[in-house]
DNA sequence: ATATTTTTTTAGACTAATCTAAATTTTTTA
DNA sequence: TAAAAAATTTAGATTAGTCTAAAAAAATAT
């Protein structure tokens, strides 16, 4: 079994491979809040363990096995999240640091039995596609709302961003997970972005724009 | 806040002190498989933060900041192992070392609303009570099945020992929580215990009728 | 292509939790 | 109540994860 502190960062790695092929010690720390120094000890101790690939001042990318753990821990944590808003009524920008906690428990039975309990959901709280048990998962396909152009349709399916504050904005605006939207108007000098939901019409930043995704 | 094994180490002192006033060094080192060494360690550590009341070689209690923590840990402990076996269909003799790990998950909201979404159940799926969100609970009036007396009834209620090896007899034995039995014959020679259960009559010895505890 | 800046690694130290072995205190027993 | 046994504590080490400061390597800029 690994420690808490390999599974985080196991996950980082993951995370951060999605943008760029390999990764490098300061984008590591920098997204576990630690140290460069500390980052490189714990490089050289997972890649003793196989579980990354590791070669000095040259960044790592994850095995086979690193990247199986990885997912796992994302396919509890998301599970999880799940579990909390589906089952306990928390809010979508709630979810988060409780599952950070969670993902960590280690019975692979629990975690099953979760999937289970709940029907086997494809996707989390904030659209994030849960791996199965093998670590498969299909991410549906989305766009930033920012690279539609006008009148176009969507359905808002995913975020970017997964801070509170961010959330909580979102839900103010009723930019749910689920909703249709329809771009109405692309302001040309700040890029912001209004568009129609509920018949309402909701007028957001760019940045906002940019980080909120839809599914045509 | 605390770490894991600070609440490890509060949680064995809460349970043992049920037996004896003041808990002993070597004591916990035997609940928590560790090294006298090691305890005593620990003991200056939850001293210096005032959760419990020790000095040296004369054993140590729990200061009222520490009931409450050993109580919030025993909470979280016994509602895991009511949602495990009531909602995810694990069985009793499954759960203990999940919630052993669950039981660490700080939010007191999930916990507070997960006692919620099961109906704030009092007794955990061995008999135990839960205490409730201000540490409160009330244990019913159990006597060990070696107590009664030919004849007498009672509600099985509870367990002494919470091993999976005995939950596991108990359950092909039938001797599950909530099952009405009676003493049918004593044995003087061993003490050993025949019991009718649903009609049919099961033997066991002493040491089991020791631990399975009964309600009146 | 050399100097400067940035990134990464190494060296050495710290904290939490643990251990073994030795020393000390308490308890038991004769 | 003194000797022996048992329990407990201290001393000194070890491991995981972290840190700061310094050294080394890589990337960038002149």
């Amino acid at each position: 079994m690994n420690t808490f502190t390999e599974e985080n960062y196991l996950k980082a790695i993951y995370h951060l491979s999605i943008q760029s092929e390999s990764v490098s010690t300061n984008q590591i720390a920098g997204s576990l809040s630690t140290k460069a120094a500390s980052v490189t000890d714990m490089l050289k101790k997972l890649a003793e363990k196989e579980l990354i690939n590791y070669t000095k001042y040259q960044g790592v990318t994850l095995t086979p096995a690193g990247e199986k753990i990885a997912l796992s821990i994302i396919r509890k944590h998301r599970l999880w999240e799940y579990f909390l808003v589906e089952k306990l009524n928390f809010k979508w920008d709630e979810v988060h640091d409780v599952a950070e906690e969670l993902e960590h428990i280690s019975s692979r039975e629990l975690v099953d039995r979760l999937d289970e309990f709940m029907g086997h959901p494809k996707y989390d709280p904030h659209g994030d596609p849960i791996p199965d048990r093998h670590g498969k998962f299909k991410a549906h396909e989305l766009k930033p709302v920012s690279s539609l152009g006008v009148d176009s349709v969507g359905i808002i399916s995913g975020v970017r961003e997964h801070s509170a504050a961010f959330l909580q904005y979102l839900e103010k605006m009723q930019l749910i997970i689920g909703k249709k939207i329809k771009i109405t108007e692309i302001n040309t000098y700040d890029h912001s972005v209004i568009l129609a939901v509920d018949g309402n019409k909701v007028h957001i930043s760019r940045e906002v724009a940019n980080n909120l995704l839809a599914a045509l």
